[in-house]
DNA sequence: TTGTTATTTTGATGTTTGTCGAAATATCGA
DNA sequence: TCGATATTTCGACAAACATCAAAATAACAA
């Protein structure tokens, strides 16, 4: 989880993670849309792969990243312990523990 | 927002907010419960607070540090976004703006 | 195999970050 | 005011981080 909170913690990783909520990208693509050099892209999705905030699958000589959100639930399952309320849903019907 | 992430990436200032979670803490109280000395507790809290993410009251010769679960759900709606199920519940009982 | 494209790894550099001890600031009680 | 307690600020340092250019790896096409 640390991991995770880490990789979340620079800019340019997250905007990587909104481009991809767009679609998935090549290594490449994600590249280009930052100012920054093809290594420092490369590394940051080293990182948010390790988080495993992203997956990566070989598509001939490219690579493709696509978002991986099962992560994302327990990143909101940690906020919602902290918020108190603890009405954390799964879905957009309910919670999946509800608290009374 | 970025202040928020960052406050987040380091596992000793998560853990403060969920000290903070069982109940308010002067800076001395939190500071007993971390292997590490004052001025570095006292820095997080600096962090923490900038982000705003608790708040901090004068009482008496102490200072009294709380959470402040306002700024959670800004962090809860980019998480919501990221995942693409638009709940985003505001409480236990369903979403503000459901998604169909 | 040779050359081309796509991506990552390596080595280096400047910046940021977490921590410390010591000093400074603030509040309270005698 | 003086002394004790509580917290923060200062100055310094090592570790971690983001970035770059150059080299290495991998897949494809000729």
């Amino acid at each position: 989880m640390n991991e995770v909170f880490k990789a979340l913690s620079d800019p340019t990783r997250r905007r990587i993670l909104e481009l991809l909520k767009e679609g998935n990208r090549s290594a490449g693509q994600i590249a280009e849309a930052f100012p920054i050099g093809k290594p420092a892209v490369s590394h940051h999705l080293a990182l948010l792969k390790a988080a495993d905030l992203v997956q990566s699958e070989r598509e001939g000589q490219s690579i493709i990243y696509s978002l991986n959100t099962t992560v994302f639930q327990e990143l909101l399952s940690w906020v919602y312990k902290l918020r108190g309320t603890e009405a954390e849903p799964g879905n957009a019907f309910g919670g999946t523990h509800e608290t009374r």
